[in-house]
DNA sequence: AAAAACCTTTCATACAATGTAAGTGTTTTT
DNA sequence: AAAAACACTTACATTGTATGAAAGGTTTTT
């Protein structure tokens, strides 16, 4: 995705000299629509696109698909970089930048991800599993300990069932004994600070087995 | 990394039969190093080693690499466990241990890490002004308040020499009363983690002036 | 050597995170 | 309809972390 035309031209011969095949889009309505429907290995975007922004470009990528993303801008910014992390690009390179550097970026990225690039159901947060910072419509919070933990086992687990046992292992790593309410009170917690955050995410309860992590619209499916 | 050999056997059973390549090491130096060469997608490591401390190990495999680390230990010494979440370890587990729950450890590590990116070309530490949470060499942390904001205003003046009026702003943010000590305090908290965080950058002191954030090689040009 | 500027550690306080306990709401069973 | 089981939320006490004050140490300057 690049709208210089002379740099389009320039990209897509670098890559198709070294053998990838290329779509070069210069027409950015319904872009993400068209990439999800080519199915890249790899996509290369240039943040600064007239009329729309790269980084909410880059978002709704990552939301709706797995794919590496590789961010190209001339605005060498700390800012930038950062945001575009946040979104989840996978990589970052000012232009201009030698074709040989880009090219092991890309390739690496394509490695990165063989065999596991796939379409994935909503997910519009990001969180690090490191320090609990949670990335959501341009905000970023950090979530307590626990909070963090159990967002991260329903990652682990989307869309399917996740008992309390789970949880609990992940909270205080036995199975031996289960504080049902210590997990309830947590997992309230959670509730309240993904309905604050307004995420598309919702935690489902199962009565009797435990809880599920799916997205709001498919709320009342089933 | 595992010195008894038949534990080491064992472990490396319980992996392959699963399918996974396993590497064993039962020599400690430099193996670091190795780890890194090696580039394994991820880390089993026992504390208890003769004549060196798994803590180390770990703590400067994360600050070299973005590997996910398993750390094993016998059940007595449940209160390392504390220590090693500090370094950076992503699992504890007390052993003897089910192999079911190794191996579905391990798995949630693989997949945890899987696909994310950490290489951050130019600057080799990325700051997210809104929580502080700081990402470098792999790791990520949540600095406290202060010493985020102590830190941002030197992102935005880097190389710069910066006043103690400007710093007691980003803290305080006043101009009248300035708190010496506060300060120092604070800007002594920072460099610590810093250090531990094993930064390229280093705060450097201009006396009767103020401060200023500077490359560690540079440090002595000038 | 003495003074000035700066650094770091220790301690007390304030605040946030967590588990306990109690009370409320909602299904399912009888 | 009542009771029981399960789930949710709020309030509070405890614990741990972040912070500033104070004191003593170090380096630089005079």
């Amino acid at each position: 995705m690049e709208d210089d035309p002379f740099m389009r031209e320039e990209l897509c011969e670098i890559f198709e000299k070294d053998g990838y095949p290329v779509d070069c889009i210069a027409e950015f309505d319904h872009v993400v629509d068209e990439i999800i429907q080519a199915a890249p290995g790899l996509v290369l975007l240039d943040i600064n696109l007239p009329g729309i922004s790269g980084f909410d470009i880059c978002r709704e990528l990552k939301c709706r698909a797995m794919l590496p993303v590789l961010v190209l801008t001339s605005r060498d910014q700390m800012k930038d970089e950062l945001h575009a992390l946040h979104l989840g690009a996978d990589e970052y390179l000012a232009k201009p930048c030698r074709k040989e550097r880009l090219l092991a970026r890309a390739a690496n990225l394509l490695r990165r991800y063989e065999g596991r690039s796939q379409l994935r159901p909503g997910m519009d947060f990001l969180l690090d599993s490191q320090t609990y910072a949670l990335y959501i419509h341009d905000q970023s919070v950090v979530l307590p300990q626990n909070q963090g933990r159990l967002l991260e086992v329903f990652l682990a687990h989307p869309d399917e069932l996740v008992t309390k046992e789970t949880l609990c292992m992940a909270l205080w790593g036995t199975t031996e004994y289960i504080d049902e309410n210590a997990l309830q009170v947590n997992l309230s917690r959670l509730k309240k600070t993904m309905k604050e955050l307004a995420m598309a995410q919702q935690i489902e309860t199962v009565r009797g087995l435990g809880y599920r992590l799916i997205a709001k619209e498919k709320r009342d499916e089933t």
